[in-house]
RNA sequence: GCCGAAGUGGCGGAAUUGGCAGACGCGCAUGGUUCAGGUCCAUGUACUCGCAAGGGUGUGGGGGUUCGAGUCCCUUCUUCGGCACCA
């Protein structure tokens, strides 16, 4: 309507009936019904316990990803286990024996950082932390088992860590190597490659991570790069979004490595170095020229090309460029260039964006399909920790190396054609007759030319057969590469778990023996922003005896990534207490897998790719049976707040506590669910919990008003029917079945509590037919109940609250969801549009059930 | 560049299978209740033409299939997320 005619709009205000309800009604007043509730839920220690394996329930394990002890918690946490906790109040009142536990992931910077700043033990701070954010989370009104809660950075937690490295250093899946790592100088420690983003610390999103070289202890996770891969086929309870993150992030390729011999300078006669120039033309086969010593691997996806390549390129940083550059020291100038080139790139992130840079080394490499003499150069664009750190460039048919061979002049040969090109010139291929536009020319459905006896093979065939004569002539074979590359699990830092290892002069590296375990965090440790680990500073740490030889031996001081804490965390929530293994394999075999994950998407392809890693190792050390810790994730959405994440920096955080102390902690978390669907970014708005709070207010209220009607109804066999008590059964079971199906798979929980009002907005409507006698007491108990029972796995303390009032005795949480009819539920009759040359014609009332 | 998700009122969002687009909530408007109000209640609220009755237009844009399209097909634009000289 429109609103500008105010005067003269008369008010159909049919004079509101003093609606008696109105008058001296209750209020709803969360500020004293929860704290109320809070302490009698406190008083029952295993409310919310798990049954023991022996349960004739069927088994269900929620859970929601651990939290890292800040101090306290943000909405982001709010949405996550209000999500989890609908879930796990709703599977108890399905009948399901449901294991809902939580933890604290509790090694880590912060708790450093924070030491140095306030001048706090890192564990003292940490455990206060975990005191507060604890207290919130009972504020809230979680249904969590707490007699399982675990401390990762606890000892009875951490020896377990160090027990799960010592079995895999046993078997070879942990080793140390020198090598070069992500070094981020903010937060003073090495990173893996999981936690850069972008050239970026993970934490520090302006700081650029160095390349630094230093030995360090790695987990063989590329041991199970295959498996990994091929069982995210199997996570099909998995978004897909975080199934195709981890398939880039393991990034298999096909293809073969072939090894070139380089030509020994030596032998080449004197009249052909007269003619040699820039290295941009391939010198033909002789016999007379010898091989030298030196050889390059290069892996390539395209074997089937090799005849097209003019020149061999290698990585800045590639061992035989430093030989090269040895005896050269003009060349070694234009190599750090290089280097540097490839360096900046990467910190600016744009590594795909920059010009390609190249030098000729002087020297030529043998190919050993064909024996021609190809230059070798070396690239800014060519990575060291991809493949062998060396390709073979073949301009024809290759973008990169298209581009980089008309900078530098080099030579392009065509060695593959489209396979219709060859159905209208069926006889001589030898010079092919691609266009030059079409160059380069990559497609993979293409025939070969100018390759020798390969010659007019399919180029896929063309992969085997010349992979296996390479094979066959001992100098490549067909092989896999990935992308992934082993965890680096060295941290310079004092707050996690000491790694168990020890240096002996006489016996080498020696695991710290089982019984031995744990190593104790030494609490005495002065912490400072200096490089370096923290420990290497305490001689009582670092000194020790050898156990092999009982000589002296130095401990290693270097703590494990917090990542490795929450690989495997889950499994020792089934029997936290056990102090003689990681956890009791019976519980895990009963527990396993869990049914339901929740959390945030940008653990994508870090804990969650980790904690699969250590599921396949865990069941290869014959712990576990199942393959996948997980069954289902669910990945909610962010919590927005004027358009960006809510965060300190942008001064736009809610705080939870400030919600709860204005709303309550159900209206804080149904408006968390209702305002958007939980995958779904959700963007706050203040006034939309004040309405959430409004319609619990409504529900209040409706129920105090008839508790007593409902409390005294008697069942009766024959219930006498009216229209209204149809009407209002049917919206009843209609919402019921609405919220059910819901919880089997979708999850929309914002339209299950839009729901919920849809059926209280009908309740009140019919007030005056309910207050005229039309609505007999037992259909109005139900009705009632039913409502409770809806709104409990949302709105905790307000269910147990109304469940108390219309006299039920038995526990909610316990107590069975309530069952549709799908009789009751059916519309009579329903209006089916009928439209003509799109035009609405009629709408006609047909019975529910009337076929087209 | 490649892969993925999403574009619907003033706002958050509904519309599991093609069937009256805008449920539910916020906001706003009017009225009532109230000493007061970050209270409660009622009614209205996509846009647009019209005093009204009533009409027209509408789900990022363009085309198509269909009696009927937010939904299916083709095409295109925009936003967000991931990956990226990966050989």
């Amino acid at each position: 309507m429109s609103v500008n005619n105010a005067p003269t709009k008369t008010a159909p205000a049919a004079p509101a009936e003093p609606s008696p309800a109105t008058l001296h009604e209750p209020r709803y007043t969360p500020a004293e019904i929860e704290p109320r509730w809070q302490q009698r839920w406190a008083e029952q220690p295993n409310l919310y316990g798990a049954e023991p394996a022996s349960s004739d329930k069927p088994k269900y394990y929620v859970l929601e990803m651990l939290p890292y002890p800040s101090g306290q918690l943000h909405m982001g946490h709010v949405r996550n286990y209000a999500i989890g906790d609908a879930l796990a109040r709703y599977m108890w009142m399905q009948g399901h024996n449901v294991l809902h536990p939580m933890g604290w992931d509790a090694f880590g910077l912060p708790a450093e950082n924070a030491a140095i700043k306030n001048n706090t033990p890192p564990r003292e701070w940490t455990l206060q932390n975990i005191a507060a954010m604890k207290r919130q989370m009972e504020r809230i009104g979680l249904s969590y088992d707490w007699r399982n809660e675990i401390t990762t950075c606890l000892p009875e937690y951490y020896r377990w860590n160090q027990w799960f490295f010592i079995r895999m250093f046993e078997r070879g899946l942990a080793y140390r190597k020198k090598s070069k790592v992500n070094w981020c100088p903010e937060c003073c420690t090495v990173l893996a490659n999981e936690q850069v983003i972008n050239g970026r610390c993970w934490r520090h999103e302006d700081t650029i991570v160095e390349q630094r070289d230093l030995e360090q202890w790695f987990l063989r996770i590329t041991d199970y790069a295959q498996e990994l891969l091929e069982d995210l086929g199997k996570l099909d309870g998995w978004p897909e979004k975080v199934r195709t993150m981890q398939r880039n992030w393991i990034g298999r390729s096909e293809g073969a490595e072939v090894t070139f011999d380089v030509e020994d300078a030596a032998s080449v006669p004197d009249d052909e170095l007269a003619t040699r120039h820039a290295g941009t033309a391939v010198l033909p086969a002789r016999e007379d020229v010898k091989s030298s010593d030196k050889k390059i691997t290069v892996f390539t996806t395209r074997i089937d090309t090799i005849f097209g390549a003019t020149s061999v390129q290698l990585a800045p940083e590639h061992p035989l460029v430093k030989e090269f550059a040895a005896a050269n020291s003009a060349l070694g100038d234009e190599v750090s260039a290089l280097l540097e080139q490839q360096k900046k790139a990467r910190e600016t992130g744009d590594i795909g964006a920059i010009e390609k840079h190249g030098v000729f080394t002087g020297h030529y490499a043998i190919n050993p399909f064909n024996g021609e003499r190809l230059p070798i150069w070396v690239a800014n664009y060519i990575l060291l920790d991809y493949g062998t750190g060396a390709i073979m460039s073949v301009p024809a048919h290759d973008e990169r190396d298209y581009e980089f061979a008309k900078k530098y002049g080099l030579e392009t040969r065509i060695v593959i054609l489209p396979r219709r090109t060859l159905d209208s010139t069926t006889g001589d291929r030898a010079n092919g007759s691609i266009d030059e536009p079409m160059i380069p020319y990559t497609a993979e459905d293409s025939l070969l030319i100018n390759s020798g006896e390969f010659n007019t093979l399919g180029n896929k065939e063309a992969q085997q057969k010349m992979a296996a004569f390479a094979e066959e002539e001992g100098f490549g074979k067909a092989t896999v590469t990935y992308r992934l590359k082993d965890w680096g699990i060295s941290r310079q830092r004092y707050w996690g778990t000491p790694i168990p290892m020890l240096y002996c002069e006489k016996d080498g590296i020696v695991a710290v023996p089982d019984d031995q375990l744990p190593v104790l965090l030494p609490e005495n440790v002065e912490i400072t922003q200096q490089g370096g680990s923290p420990l290497a500073r305490l001689p009582e740490f670092v000194n020790a005896t050898c156990p092999k030889c009982g000589g002296p031996a130095r401990r290693e001081t270097d703590t494990m990534d917090t990542f490795v804490d929450s690989s495997w965390y889950f499994y020792r929530y089934t029997s936290a207490k056990d102090d003689k293994a990681p956890f009791d394999t019976a519980a895990v075999a009963y527990w396993f897998p869990v049914n339901q994950y929740i959390g945030g998407v940008e653990h994508a392809i870090l804990h969650l790719i980790y904690s699969r890693f250590w599921s396949k190792v865990m069941r290869d050390l014959g712990l576990i049976k199942n393959d996948e810790p997980v069954e289902r994730l669910f990945t909610q959405g962010m919590v927005i707040k004027d358009g960006a994440k809510m965060s300190k920096s942008k001064g736009n955080v809610v705080s939870p506590d400030e919600m709860i102390a204005r709303y309550g902690a159900d209206a804080a978390r149904a408006y968390s669910l209702f305002a958007a669907p939980p995958d779904r970014d959700l963007d706050w708005q203040e006034d939309g919990v004040a309405g959430v709070s409004r319609f619990l207010g409504r529900v209040y209220r409706f129920v105090i008003r008839y508790a007593d009607r409902a409390r005294k109804a008697e069942a009766v066999s024959s219930v006498p029917t009216s229209a209204t008590s149809q009407a209002l059964l049917r919206k009843l079971h209609q919402t019921i079945r609405k919220i059910t199906v819901d919880f089997s798979g979708r999850w929309h929980f914002n339209t299950c509590i839009a729901a919920i009002m849809e059926l209280v907005n009908t309740l009140t409507a019919a007030e005056t037919a309910i207050a005229a006698g039309e609505v007999p007491d037992v259909v109005l108990a139900e009705i009632v109940r039913d409502l409770v029972l809806l709104l409990a796995p949302f709105a905790p303390y307000l269910s147990f609250e109304l469940w108390e009032k219309i006299g039920e005795q038995g526990d909610l949480l316990r107590a069975p969801w309530p069952k549709y009819d799908e009789a009751l539920a059916r519309e009579d009759e329903i209006e089916v549009p009928v439209q003509v040359n799109g035009k609405l014609r009629a709408v006609i009332r047909v019975a529910a059930g009337t076929d087209e």
